[in-house]
DNA sequence: GATGAATGAGTGTTCATTCAT
DNA sequence: GATGAATGAACACTCATTCAT
């Protein structure tokens, strides 16, 4: 997938990926503290470690380093799924492993998810249908998983419920993200993966309840027997 | 609840009401297109149909505005929803029903709740605590109709599970409005509702698979007998 | 003719134009001690008298400024000429008195005028054609002077001299403004004027020496016999 | 002369007139196109063809840029005149000539010229002096022309008649580059140089139509009898 | 109660200049 | 002698807020 490319007048490639990378963890700190807009340029500056001139040969608009950040979130978040996931045979199994490896890593990420998740809106037209095209393919990759589980006649899901269902995987994910103020009282991450994939699975696997799958007690107090 | 109170320099409590009202549903209109922080008091007075001096004199700061705003979407979705939720039994199929209200409302201002969704972090310190509330409010309306549920045994379900079900159905009825760039292109509006909707409940209903609670196709092929 | 028009965000024309006049003196004071490109707009502000953001609500741009400036220094030279310069009759004797009024002007409005002069190049491409248009304009002025004295029998001119004596005439009279560092040192206004004048005069008349038409020495120590 | 002398860091003589006479080039044709302000030291040096740190071995502020694009032009224009100029005799045929080659070369060298004459004001305090010697110096050549037809008799000029003369025929030429958006549409070079000197000479000569002096039809229809 | 002109702190961005390599 | 990354003062312009009318 080709990337909007961010311009920078300094040549040497390494130097630049290095102060984008201070850049972004700076920048990540304050948007998550105070947001993209009332966060200053000079203030990005100052936390990455450097002048509001350096700032800019790196970087042609404040918006860049939005783009950045989230680019950068993104293909963080994105790798590791694809590590994760890589492989994962067409079983229930591999299925409840592979959510709950990703909603790890959201846990893992919370900030920069939370970031990216409130801010992306604030790109510019042009630069939206890279975030688009990213969560779909993020989605994707749950609904490759999904649909080796149909191949394998552990589901049995048409192309659209395989839809579906991928999308609700990423947003339930991302929830844990961006509605910790409240899931955090009740739940810890483990639980929260538990209940959730319960409710997925058993929601859409063959008449067996998940429970079964893995030895753990079924979301509802007995199964249908 | 106790609202934060907006103050107003004007007394005439009648006048207030309706210049605000004015005042929401210009905002509202700019919001959308350019989210809060691109839109500027003078644009919102114009919208408003009346002058910038005016637009001060019902409001402290132009914070007071998206409160004001997020606050009367708020409103209107809650006593929507109360209003359709009021009396539901408790019973599956009433259940079913109001997640379907739910999600049409949801349909029907769209745009608001797309407002309200990704500009409520703008909000300062102090206005947060009052969406959180609103939104576990909102999360409590379904929690009860769960809990009714449970209690006339259609459902089993422990107080951590309603929880945490009630949550997923208002975030699954937002994701209709901030996803819709990947969902309209998939689904109606009837679709989305028929197929979330079926995901939550047989995840959570006692072994009856709930495509025969309304007669419809069920998600699954065939229902284990 | 119409101008480009200046766009202010302030309603009321009178103090628009009350406003612009203030704005036009103080920046005609620090244009000429600096030029336009080392002027900031904080400091026109204050030599206008008003603050930063006022000077923005009469303006667009910081080059609004530089036009509205070179505007009115037009109009002023034009408005007074045309009045100057109005029924004159088709003489040599009044063609030379347009001259004299002509550039007794630019010596009134010396700094206004190196002002115009040296910086209207800066206008941006959209308003240098109206300062063209001004200074055809302008040479028409004395075209027609000219024109007219040919029709009289007083001189014999093709259309094209009549155009380039039209534009000497201008520029030898701006040359008084930007060249005074040199023509100070060695002629008084009057001199040059009639210097000038002379010269441009015997260069056209039919073969009477300029000098007899209004009594004063001629340029040359002896008149032809 | 003593010129103000740039300074440079880099000490072999050769190099640095080597480097500067690039640097000249690139700078004109930036200055050209956009003038001196809008041109940044970074595209003069990459004009140049060498780096930025480079630039600044030859120079020390970007103003001593545009002191030697000027210095430069001058010593183009001033060393060509006096090649024509040189040995020139004092007939009026020779003064004649004089004109028509300072007039061609004002058209070869147009945008020098033109940058020259718009940017020269953008000089600082100790350059300017500099400039306007140099401007008095080329209108002495002329100076000087005139007095020897004065001293041969083909002339009848006081020193002040020659002074004014002759900083016309400069303007004049100038004019021709500076009003090229009026006069092109109007005149060939080589018409306006003939018009012009027509005007001039018959202005000045001593009662002798200019047109007899070298055969060419006179501006007037008939000469005085 | 309504208006809109006035304010100035604050913002994103540029660019001449320096200096370590 | 050449390079180009780093710097930060300076700039044009914006906009929330106030207040005299």
């Amino acid at each position: 997938m080709k990337k909007r490319e961010v311009q920078a007048s300094v040549k040497d490639e390494l130097l630049v990926r290095r102060r984008r990378s201070q850049m972004i963890r700076g920048a990540v700190a304050l948007f998550k503290q105070k947001g993209f807009h009332r966060t200053t340029t000079r203030e990005i500056a100052k936390a990455s470690g450097f002048s509001i001139g350096t700032l800019y040969e790196y970087i042609r608009t404040k918006e860049d380093v939005l783009y950045l950040v989230c680019d950068s979130i993104y293909d963080q978040v994105s790798s590791k799924l694809m590590k994760d996931l890589n492989g994962k045979g067409g079983t229930l199994e591999s299925l409840k492993q592979g959510i709950a490896d990703y909603f790890r890593i959201i846990d893992e990420m919370q900030d920069e998810v939370l970031v990216m998740y409130q801010e992306a809106k604030s790109l510019s037209r042009d630069a939206l249908p890279y975030v688009f095209r990213k969560e779909n393919e993020m989605a994707a990759m749950f609904g490759k998983l999904l649909s080796r589980c149909t191949e394998n006649g552990e589901l049995e899901l048409s192309e659209k419920e395989i839809d579906l269902i991928a999308h609700d995987i990423i947003v339930l994910g991302q929830m844990w993200g961006f509605r910790r103020w409240a899931l955090k009282k009740r739940f810890t991450l483990e639980e929260y993966i538990h209940h959730q994939t319960e409710l997925l699975l058993s929601g859409i696997s063959k008449g067996k309840p998940s429970g079964q799958l893995n030895g753990q007690a079924t979301l509802r107090g007995a199964p249908n027997s």
